[in-house]
DNA sequence: CGCTTTTGACCAGCGC
DNA sequence: GCGCTGGTCAAAAGCG
């Protein structure tokens, strides 16, 4: 604990110190727009200093030469102190460019909340744990049902907002058990048959503290027996067991990545605050770190706007609330996969056949099987030829081909007669991935999985420079392209682990970049890490 | 004896 | 207003 409080002042001085440099940078900025001169490109990249230093701050500054700059004048008109930590905000009618990405690895991120969302939250969360904000109001009825059969003290305390969503998690898994052995204790509190699935719905609440209000809801697939249907909800208010904290962290890290994306409520995973005290390891607000052996996300938030759902499921959510699927069912073929939360290795976006509808993006992971864990785990060295750099540009040009691989023609494949670099997609489905891509929460995802597959105790850096990518002596996790973007139409986000030697002794950047399929060849013949014997099974 | 599971009843939300 | 459905409660039963 000594030295956790340590560390807790070691990081917040960091986090001051970053502070003050994105201020400066900021203040900077303003004056060269306020000047109207032509910028400098300036690549900053604020890497911690220290090797234990588990912040991450990326922030570019530069002129970007695809952008025309006859709008320049309008650049005074933009109001550069409402600039935040969390934001990314590209200049784009000036020209200029400013990006920041900021993650603090111990605590919570920064949410900007709407004005009076704050003053009810006490009174939102007052109902079981009333001086904790890490109480939900899930489950609402509950909540409703206290008030009103209560008939106490607590009929002042009536909810005057209409309930909130709550994210829901749902993991997938072929499991012959009749529960997954996710770590965590849990009671059966209840049972019903749910309509259209003859298997019944079971009904668990975690009893690892008293007052947790998580719950969860096992029930097996209506097409396919063998395919166990474990739907959480809620956050732990209390610290996880080692063995708990693999799944719990990755559902946390995918309801966080779901609810992220609306910043109007202050409830939910990922804006809560107080979450965030028992987080230990990873930079969502959330008490988690995470692994799979494969991970599809599923996207179903039929509340809003963007259009997931959840296909060939007889388990379809509420409407009301946003639900994440974690598909562990086609990576492993073998049974009992849900035991197996050890085995995360890359990611690859493959595009889902509902092309008029939705934009589905479905992280299939391989599996990896990693028999000595004291080597990397991983299946290839980075960088793969020593020399390549991020190339944002392919990247998600790449991306979006592995999205959309019958884009317009005109769009994609066009030789461009003036040997520039090929603009940035305009496809909203690119634009959908790249903000995905660039989101921190998704980062968290990668971070949350990468944290328990190099282990809790090792610092896990993972984000994407997205500014000018000249510099090949940042330390930051890179982004990168290998040629994936050259017309194989394969594009996979790989993360990958720097070997120790390019690196200092304590921290080994994550890396994140764009290659083509198969990854088998590529992976293993670039491999430098010895005795460590891998498989993959796509 | 303490904890968990079972199971019918109850309630809220939603659609018609 | 009514019926359906999902979710929860709580007493009884089961279990070690």
């Amino acid at each position: 604990m000594g030295q956790v409080a340590e560390e807790n002042k070691r990081l917040k001085s960091n986090l001051d110190r970053m502070m003050k440099d994105y201020q400066t940078l900021q203040m900077r900025f303003y004056q060269i727009t306020q000047q109207g001169s032509k910028a400098p490109v300036v690549d900053v990249d604020v890497t911690p200093q220290s090797e234990d230093d588990t912040h991450e701050l990326s922030l570019s500054l530069g002129r970007n030469s695809s952008i025309d700059s006859k709008n320049k004048d309008e650049t005074n008109k933009n109001n550069f102190p409402e600039l935040s930590p969390q934001e990314t905000l590209v200049k784009q009618n000036s020209g200029l460019s400013l990006a920041l990405d900021y993650k603090n690895q111990g605590g919570s991120k920064t949410s900007v909340e709407p004005t009076g969302t704050k003053q009810n939250s006490s009174t939102e969360n007052s109902f079981d744990e009333p001086k904790d904000d890490v109480a939900e109001t899930w489950p609402p009825s509950k909540a409703l049902k206290t008030v009103r059969s209560g008939g106490g003290s607590r009929d002042d305390e009536v909810v005057q907002q209409p309930p909130v969503k709550k994210a829901r998690v749902s993991v997938r898994a072929r499991c012959d058990t009749p529960t997954m052995n996710d770590g965590c204790q849990w009671r059966k509190y209840g049972q019903k048959i749910a309509k259209g699935n003859p298997c019944p719905r079971a009904y668990y609440r975690c009893t690892v503290a008293p007052n947790c209000p998580v719950r969860k809801q096992v029930q097996r697939c209506a097409d396919d027996m063998s395919i166990l249907i474990t739907t959480y909800e809620g956050t732990h208010n209390h610290p996880l067991p080692i063995s708990a904290t693999a799944m719990a962290s990755t559902t946390s890290a995918a309801a966080y990545m779901l609810v992220s994306g609306s910043s109007t409520s202050n409830s939910g995973i990922g804006s809560n605050s107080n979450a965030s005290n028992t987080n230990t390891t990873t930079n969502f607000p959330s008490n988690y770190v995470s692994n799979f052996p494969g991970l599809n996300f599923n996207l179903s938030d039929t509340s809003r706007s963007r259009p997931f759902f959840l296909p060939n499921s007889s388990f379809l959510p509420s409407p009301s609330q946003p639900t994440i699927t974690l598909d562990l069912t086609t990576s492993s073929s073998s049974s009992s996969s849900a035991s197996q939360f050890s085995k995360l290795a890359s990611t690859n976006y493959t595009p889902r056949p509902y092309p008029n509808t939705t934009t589905n993006l479905t992280f299939n992971s391989l599996e990896l099987s990693n028999p000595n864990p004291n080597s990397n785990p991983l299946p290839f060295s980075w960088p793969p030829n020593g020399h390549q750099t991020y190339n944002k540009d392919g990247f998600y040009q790449t991306l979006f081909q592995k999205i959309n691989p019958n884009p317009n023609p005109n769009v994609v494949s066009t030789p461009n007669p003036s040997n520039k670099p090929p603009p940035p997609p305009l496809d909203p489905v690119a634009a959908a991935a790249k903000a995905i891509t660039s989101d921190p929460s998704f980062q968290s995802v990668l971070t949350a999985a990468l944290s328990s597959l190099i282990g809790v105790n090792n610092n896990v850096n993972v984000g994407v420079n997205t500014g000018n990518q000249s510099s090949s002596t940042s330390s930051l996790l890179q982004a990168t392209t290998d040629g994936g973007a050259k017309g194989n139409g394969c594009a996979s986000s790989v993360i990958g682990i720097a070997p120790n030697n390019t690196t200092n002794a304590q921290t080994r950047n994550l890396m994140l970049l764009s290659s083509p399929l198969p990854f088998s060849n590529s992976s293993k013949s670039t491999s430098s890490s010895p005795g460590a014997s891998r498989e993959h099974h796509s």
